[in-house]
RNA sequence: GGGCGGUUAGCUCAGUUGGUUAGAGCGCCUGCCUUACAAGCAGGAUGUCGUAGGUUCGAGUCCUAUACUGCCCA
């Protein structure tokens, strides 16, 4: 059956077959009736309307990575799955649909129709995501899926609302938001995004109502003229004195409007006077707010000029712009215009230049929330990973302002506010009001707002588990273990998460919280659908593989910010990049290692297995696992990704592909040490396998499967015995190696590795035919020698030899080139070419000599010698006489060259 | 404007508490279809560690300044 593989992996089989033996054994399902330790990672809800991009995937894998760690080693091991309804890109995803298809707009088919049309969306596209996830491994307990806008969630939601407006942490009041004139939504601050556009500066003139001239003020939106309610000037500014208290007629209006001093107008920069707008910009609000100036809102909600513009009523703000402007001109009000580049606010989901716009809204007061999160991290009862990440949590905590969590939406929780007709008491509760709470009235209305999706997302952690019920889920997974997330959902989440589930908890959501690097492009940017830099991972995982793609992901996590991913097109237009090479040729590799191990299980009874009989390399590589398993443990406790990888990796490629499974062919045709060879062979790969499958699930689960049949009992007997389980995904994790490390042996195999080294350069230098047979000696150190002796077979093995021996007193053959590795020197015989002989060992010369000369600085150096550590100093002592040997060996050689 | 990163081989990145003449993968050069693997094997070349100072016997690593670059916040 093992030669019934092909000698190329392929992909495709066996991630179904993964697959379906997970589902048969629904493995990925937990209870707290299962007992056990918990660890608790809840998903970071994707987006419904969204498709998984690269960032999803590195996420969701690294995710995956740790659940399935935690499960191997016996936890009770739950990763919650769902997705998130959000509000603001999904109705808007379901509008653009409308229009397309329709014509028609959301005010066309009312409120309920609509809403109706976003759930139809959802069931039909909403579960795509999850079937994404699934394709790149996701172990996640897939029955407890959750959606924000479930009952389960709804019902959080809800009990959160009214528990935090008992308490007064929630307020209804006029503040200038972020408006989105497209959505025709307040949007939050996070939501907007800063670009850099080319504007103007327009100089203009109002004149002053005693005639005795005018003011100049600049401004980059001179609509907004029409809603000045008063000019400003500093009150240090010289020419305050004369005009403060003073008023001016506003241009292109009948109004006159006063001049005041407020210290918020900077001295000597620009006009030094500044036109205030309270209803249209954040810093006018504040001045309007201290010299108690009438708000004006000129905009309508869909960003059209509104009555109070006058004549203006009616256009569009960009339309308006420029009549004003021209208006301003034929007045001869327009001193000039200055062309400069500005910052301007963009809405995050239509594109749409953000208004400052005063309206109603619902704001919780953060403040006493968000002190108790910043004890958390301060307190270190939440970790960030790395830890500056928490910094940026504590800066934005620390500067925190209301958050404004009413959406004029209507897609999301409807805000459970009822406004009574009568009496105008607000009502809130649990349960959907149907009269007044006060006067008992039925003439009640709900608010047409929802709320931001944030404040659903917010209580994930504990929502999700069922509170305020007090589920047994929430009391056996609650608080969850570890949060992996990206660093922009620092402040947007991750606060709001702390915030809301100390609040209803009294516990934080999470111990741990690990940010990992964002991808970018080979140009440095980030990918996104609209750069049409993005790769989807079902692209990389048709062409290379879900593990291949895996394996990629988590080598590039490291604790750097950023990690550069260069895409390509591919014959099919679809973007693609050549860092999975790296993954598929690794999974490549691990195919073919597993093959050649299970052609030559054949026989292999676990009972044979007789430690006496354990040769060094046997010794060798299972000190190699052994240490590598230690490596790994002590990485993942540290969240790195790469490094515990990376060690799998080398002990793999290197230790025992490179050389162990060379060593073995020939021991596994001698029946005195078939068995043993077989039953370390079967013991290593299987714990290869065991220590990759967190990350390369699929292969890993598809060999350990055939393993099973060919090999049904793995371990060494009266050492270390492994589990029988049905399925590597749940099979536990190696441990108990650690009296296998030897380093003793390590070291003995380093001098035959080293020896066989330069044996093999010396080869190639002159080109020697890989079949022709040489024979080769060395001299060393007694107890170098004595090692290199014992294991002379070794060498001849790798090395192409007949013959090796090594003895303190060896010479150099006439014959033989020569190469030198620390204390050995070895002697090639009967291929020497004076020449080029002459040119290699001149070369290791010239490098001999720049160490010798750099030792020779060193303690020359009077500091030196006096100054640092004495065992330093001995150590490069040491290492002077062993250049110093090999320098003499290697002239000495030069010298008979000629 | 404030905060946090990055700058190491042609490319993408490692580099522990300062201590051999700085590593990996890809790419490149040479030789191999060696009975697990050419997505492979063996060998080789390649770096003033952004720049300038400083601390130190010793700096890729610590400090200061500076350039370029990215992200977050205002």
């Amino acid at each position: 059956m093992a030669d019934e593989l092909s000698t190329v992996y392929e992909p495709n089989q066996i991630e179904t077959l993964a697959n379906e033996i997970w589902a048969k054994g629904n493995y990925f399902h937990t209870a707290p009736a299962k007992g056990g330790k918990p660890y608790t990672i809840v998903i970071p809800p994707p987006n419904v309307t969204g498709a998984l991009h690269l960032g999803h995937a590195i996420d969701n894998t690294l995710q995956d990575v740790l659940i399935r760690y935690k499960r191997m080693q016996g936890f009770n091991t739950l990763w919650m799955p769902g997705t998130d309804h959000a509000g603001i890109a999904t109705q808007s995803v379901v509008e653009k649909k409308l229009k397309a298809e329709t014509g028609q707009t959301r005010h066309d088919v009312g409120r309920e129709k609509l809403v109706e049309m976003i759930w139809q969306w959802k069931e039909q596209y909403g579960n795509k995501i999850l079937e994404q996830l699934k394709r790149i491994g996701a172990s996640c307990d897939w029955e407890r899926t959750r959606f924000t806008l479930d009952d389960m969630c709804a019902k959080a939601v809800r009990h959160t609302f009214v528990n935090l407006f008992k308490k007064g942490l929630i307020y209804r009041g006029k503040r200038l938001v972020n408006w989105d004139s497209v959505l025709q939504t307040a949007v939050a601050d996070d939501e907007v995004v800063h670009k850099t556009v080319q504007g103007n500066f327009w100089y203009i003139h109002y004149p002053l109502t005693d005639g005795s001239g005018f003011v100049t003020v600049a401004t980059t939106r001179p609509e907004t003229m029409l809603g000045d309610t008063a000019v400003a000037i500093n009150p240090k500014d010289p020419r305050a004195a004369k005009l403060v208290g003073k008023k001016v007629n506003l241009p292109l209006t009948n109004r006159q409007i006063p001049i005041i001093a407020d210290d918020h107008v900077k001295l000597g920069e620009g006009t030094g006077c500044l036109k205030v707008t309270p209803a249209h910009d954040p810093n006018d609000y504040e001045i309007g707010q201290r010299h108690k100036l009438e708000m004006l809102n000129i905009l309508t909600p869909d960003g059209k000029i509104n009555e109070a513009g006058g004549k203006y009523a009616g256009l569009d703000r960009f339309k308006a712009r420029k009549v004003i402007v021209e208006d301003l001109k034929a007045a001869g009000l327009l001193e000039k215009v200055e062309p400069r580049e500005m910052q301007v606010g963009h809405s995050d989901r239509s594109g749409d230049i953000i208004e400052p716009y005063l309206s109603d809204q619902w704001f919780v007061s953060v403040k006493p929330l968000a002190k108790e999160a910043i004890k958390a991290v301060e307190d270190g009862r939440i970790k960030f990973h790395p830890e500056r990440y928490g910094k940026s949590y504590l800066d934005w905590l620390y500067g925190i302002r209301d958050w404004c969590i009413s959406r004029q939406l209507w897609w999301g929780h409807r805000i459970p506010i009822w406004y009574c007709k009568d009496c105008a008491h607000l009502s809130t509760g649990i349960e959907d009001q149907t009269q007044c709470e006060k006067c008992s009235s039925k003439n009640i209305e709900q608010d047409k707002d929802v709320l931001d999706t944030w404040f659903s997302s917010a209580l994930w952690p504990h929502s999700t588990l069922g509170w305020p019920e007090q589920t047994e889920e929430l009391k056996f997974y609650y608080p969850t273990s570890t949060l992996v997330t990206a660093r922009d959902i620092i402040t947007l989440w991750v606060s709001r998460m702390v915030m809301l589930g100390l609040e209803n908890m009294g516990d934080v959501p999470f111990r741990d919280v690990f940010i990992h690097p964002t991808i970018l492009d080979g140009n440095g940017e980030r990918m996104s659908k609209s750069k049409g830099n993005g790769i989807d991972p079902l692209d990389i995982i048709e062409t290379y593989g879900a593990d291949a793609m895996r394996f990629s992901l988590c080598q590039m996590t490291t604790e750097s910010q950023d990690v550069r991913l260069p895409v390509a097109k591919d014959a099919q237009g679809k973007n693609t990049s050549e860092k999975f090479d790296i993954g598929r040729n690794f999974c490549n590799k691990l195919w073919n290692a597993s093959r050649f191990a299970m052609m030559n299980l054949e026989g292999i009874d676990f009972n044979e297995f007789d430690p006496a009989k354990l040769h060094i390399t046997d010794k060798w590589i299972l000190s190699r696992l052994a240490k590598t398993v230690k490596e790994v443990n002590a990485a993942f406790d540290e969240f790195k990704f790469s490094e515990p990888l990376m060690a799998i990796y080398r002990f793999f490629w290197n230790d025992l592909c490179d050389w162990y499974l060379e060593w073995s062919k020939s021991r596994l045709r001698d029946d005195s040490q078939k068995q043993t060879v077989q039953n370390v062979l079967a013991f290593v790969l299987d714990s290869t396998l065991r220590l990759l499958h967190p990350f390369l699930p699929f292969i890993t689960e598809g060999i350990f499967q055939k393993l099973n049949e060919i090999a049904p009992q793995r371990g060494l007997k009266g050492i270390v015995e492994f589990d029988k389980k049905a399925a590597l995904v749940i099979a536990d994790w190696p441990a108990g190696l650690d009296d296998l490390v030897e380093p003793e042996i390590e070291d003995d195999i380093t001098d035959v590795q080293e020896v066989v080294r330069v044996i093999r350069e010396i080869r190639n230098k002159y080109a020697v035919a890989p079949n022709r047979k040489l024979v080769a000696s060395a001299n060393a150190p007694a107890d170098i020698a004595e090692i290199l002796n014992n294991n002379a077979e070794l060498i001849c093995d790798r090395a192409g030899l007949e013959k090796f021996s090594a003895s303190p007193d060896e010479q150099k053959p006439q014959t033989a080139a020569a190469g030198i590795v620390e204390q050995i020197q070895v002697f090639v015989n009967d291929i020497i070419d004076t020449q080029a002989e002459s040119k290699r060992l001149q070369k290791q010369k010239d490098d001999l000599t720049g160490i010798v000369k750099s030792y020779e600085a060193k303690l020359g150096n009077e500091n030196f010698v006096s100054r640092a550590k004495p065992e330093f100093v001995e150590q490069t002592k040491q290492k002077l006489t062993e250049a110093k040997e090999q320098l003499e060996a290697i002239e000495k050689n030069l010298a008979e060259l000629k």
